[in-house]
DNA sequence: ATTAGCACTCGCGCGCGGAGAGTGCTAACA
DNA sequence: TGTTAGCACTCTCCGCGCGCGAGTGCTAAT
C-alpha cells in the first residue's frame, strides 16, 4: 500500500489539476500540462494502478480520472504540502477584523466570511461556549409591574435574559435589592451548583425560587451554548461551484446541507480535541447529506478556556492546501481575540492592535 | 377598463388554475375542467380580450394563457374572495406558539417558520422595534478590571450590550455605583437626549463619558433595529416551486434575492402604515431580483407602539387567498404576544392561554 | 520497464421528425 | 350580434440516430 514515488506524485498531480479544473484528467493532458518525463502510456498504466487501490475513479470508460475520497484523503495525509499564507494574505484577513467594531459575536460570524471570501466556498463557525459556565452577575428588571426581565451575565461575557411574569405588584427598588442578594450567593457559581441552593424564607420567598430556576436554566443554556447552530457563511460562494452548475437536484441537496440545525448536528462529534486542522472527506462524515462535502475544521479559543468551531464546508474537490492554511490562520486570530476578549493574559498570536 | 363578469370570471379561474398547476392554462382545458356552459372558442375570444388588456400572456404561440403581473393585480385587488381560515387552521398554528418558549425574539421567528410551513414558501419576520427607543436601565458588569461590559435594557424590553476598555482598574463596586447615578440621569431617555448629556465633573469623568456615548449608541442602534435584516424561513420550499425546478440559473437568483441584507433594503419601503396586509406583486417591486417574486406582509405590534413586519415570499404564482388570511392572523397572533410582553392591556384579540 | 500504435468505448452535441397542445381565423348558426 | 364548429397553422417537447473527440486498455516492439 506504500506508493511509489512515482505513483505518488501522479496521484498528487492528479489531485491538484481536478481539483482547479473539475475536469476528469486524462493521461495525455496530465503528461502535457507537467512536462513529464513519461510517456502517456505510462502514466496511464500507473493510473490503472492507483484506481486498483481505489484512488482514483473513472465517471466512465474513456473519460479521464478523479480522485476518490480515499485519494483524497492519501492526498491530504501525506502528499500535500501545506501552503503557509503570504504576509499579504494575512494582512488582508486582519484588515477586516480591524474593520469590525470589537464585538464576540461580530468576530465569529466575520471568521465565517472571511474564509468563505477568501476559499469561495461555505464556511462556518459556532460561538464560543465555555466547559463550564458560570454565573458573575444578575440583574431583573421591571417591565410592567407583572412582568419582568432576568438577565445573567456569565463568566465568558456571554448575556442571556429571559422574561417572566409573577404575581405580586414588586417594585424596581424591591427587585434590585432581590437582585444584589441573590447576587452575593450565586456570583461565581455553576448551573449545578445553583440547581443545589433553596430560596431564603421571606415574603418574597416564591419569587425568588422562580429566579432561582430561571438563572439556572440560563446558566445551563449558556453551558449547551454548542447546541446553538453556528453561523453559515458563503453558502451562495458554495453553490456557484461546478458541480452544482445546472444540477438543480444536487444543488437543493446541498441547501439542505448547509441548514443551521443539520449543521449544529454535523459538526460537533467532530475529532476537535486536537489542536490542529481536522480534515473531514466525503464518505467519512457519517450524515448523508454531507456524503459528498468536506470539512475543514479548528477549534478556536485558549486550551481548556471557552471555545468554538470554525471551518470551511465545500465540496471534497477543495484546495485542500490553502483551505488547511486558511482555516489554521483565522482559527489563530480568532483564539487571540477570544483570549483578549476574556482578558486571560496571552502573548504572542498574531498582530491586533486598536 | 371595467371588465364584464365574465371576462373577470374567467382572468379568475385562469389565476386559480395556474396558481394550481404551474402549467399554461389553454381554453379547453378551461372549460372542461369547470364545466362552463360556453364553448372554448368563445373562451379563446375572450382570452384574447384579456391579453389585448395586459391581464394575461402567452409564453409562445401554442401555449395556454398565464397571467400577468397585472393580471395577478387585479384578482388580488378585485376579484378574488379572501379565504377566512378555519378554526382548525387557526388551533394548528396557535399550538405551534404555545410549544415554544416565551421569548419574543423566538416568537418573530416562529412566525416566519409557522407561514413558511404553511404556504410552503419563504417568509420572513423583522425583529419588533419602537418607533422610537427609549433607556430603561443600564448595568455595567466588570470583566477583567480594564474591560467591562455594559448592558442597556430598553423601553420595549430589548436588551443590548456592548463590551468596552478603560483605563484604571475600577472595581465592580464603583462601577456599579456609576451605573446607580447614570440609571437616574438616563432612564427614560432617548438617544437624541442622551447625546446632549454631559459627565458629571469628578474622578471618572472620563469613563462615565465613554459609557454615556456608548450607550447613547446603543439606544440609536435599537431604534434603528428596522436595521437589523429580518429573520427568513422556508428558503428550500421557495427553491422547490416549480418555478425554479430544473433551471439552476433562475435558482441562484431567488437564492440571491432571500439573502439577508438585501430583504432589509427590499422590506422596509413597502407601504405598510395601513392597518392591512399588504400584497406587493412581481414587477411593482422595485429591486431586481424581486421582480418575478411577490410579498404579502404586515405590521405586527399595537398601532404606535413598538412592532415589526411579518409576511411571505415567494414567486408570483401565490396562492393569495390562503397567503392574505395566514399573513393576517400570524400578524394579529403576534401583535398580542407583543402585546402582552410589553404589558400594555390589550383586549379582544386571538385567543392565547397559559 | 517503457513506449508507440491502435482498436474500442462512451458521452456529448446536433439535427430531424412526429406528436400534441393550443391558438387564431372564418364561416355558419341562433 | 354573440356564439360555436371546424380547420389550418405554429410551436414546444421528446426521442432517435449519428458523428466527433477524448481517453482508455491492450499488444507488440524497444
Amino acid at each position: 500500500m506504500a506508493l511509489s514515488e512515482r505513483r505518488a506524485r501522479i496521484l498528487a498531480l492528479i489531485v491538484e489539476d481536478y481539483v482547479d479544473s473539475a475536469q476528469p484528467i486524462g493521461s495525455a493532458t496530465l503528461v502535457a500540462r507537467h512536462d513529464l518525463d513519461l510517456s502517456s502510456a505510462t502514466v496511464r498504466s500507473e493510473m490503472a494502478a492507483l484506481e486498483d487501490d481505489g484512488l482514483i475513479t473513472h465517471p466512465h470508460t474513456s473519460a479521464g480520472r478523479v480522485p476518490s475520497d480515499r485519494g483524497y484523503r492519501t492526498y491530504v495525509g501525506s502528499l500535500m504540502h501545506e501552503r503557509p499564507l503570504t504576509s499579504e494574505e494575512e494582512l488582508t484577513i486582519l484588515h477586516q477584523f480591524h474593520q469590525s467594531v470589537a464585538d464576540l459575536e461580530r468576530w465569529v460570524a466575520l471568521s465565517a466570511s472571511v474564509l468563505a471570501n477568501a476559499m469561495r466556498n461555505a464556511a462556518i463557525a459556532t460561538l464560543p461556549h465555555p466547559a463550564q459556565a458560570r454565573l458573575r452577575q444578575l440583574q431583573l428588571v421591571e417591565l410592567t409591574g407583572e412582568r419582568a426581565l432576568l438577565i445573567a451575565v456569565m463568566n465568558d461575557a456571554g448575556v442571556r435574559q429571559q422574561a417572566f411574569e409573577y404575581d405580586a405588584g414588586v417594585t424596581q427598588e424591591r427587585l434590585t435589592r432581590l437582585a444584589g442578594r441573590l447576587n452575593e450567593r450565586l456570583a461565581g457559581r455553576t448551573a449545578d451548583e445553583i440547581a443545589t441552593l433553596a430560596p431564603a424564607e421571606g415574603p418574597h420567598a416564591a419569587l425568588e425560587a422562580l429566579v432561582l430556576r430561571l438563572v439556572g436554566a440560563l446558566v445551563r443554556d449558556e453551558e449547551d451554548a454548542a447546541a446553538e447552530p453556528p453561523v453559515i457563511e458563503g453558502v451562495r460562494e458554495l453553490l456557484r461551484q461546478p458541480e452544482y452548475e445546472g444540477d438543480s437536484d444536487r444543488l437543493l441537496d446541498a441547501l439542505e446541507a448547509v441548514e443551521r440545525s443539520r449543521l449544529r448536528r454535523a459538526i460537533p462529534d467532530r475529532p476537535l480535541g486536537a489542536e490542529d486542522v481536522a480534515v473531514v472527506i466525503g464518505d467519512e462524515n457519517a450524515d448523508g447529506p454531507y456524503r459528498d462535502m468536506s470539512f475543514v475544521l479548528a477549534r478556536y479559543g485558549p486550551p481548556g478556556g471557552a471555545g468554538g468551531v470554525v471551518g470551511l464546508l465545500g465540496p471534497t474537490r477543495l484546495h485542500y492546501p490553502e483551505a488547511v492554511a486558511h482555516v489554521r490562520y483565522v482559527r489563530d486570530v480568532l483564539t487571540e481575540l477570544t483570549r483578549r476578549f476574556y482578558g486571560e493574559t496571552g502573548a504572542d498570536t498574531p498582530g491586533e492592535d486598536r
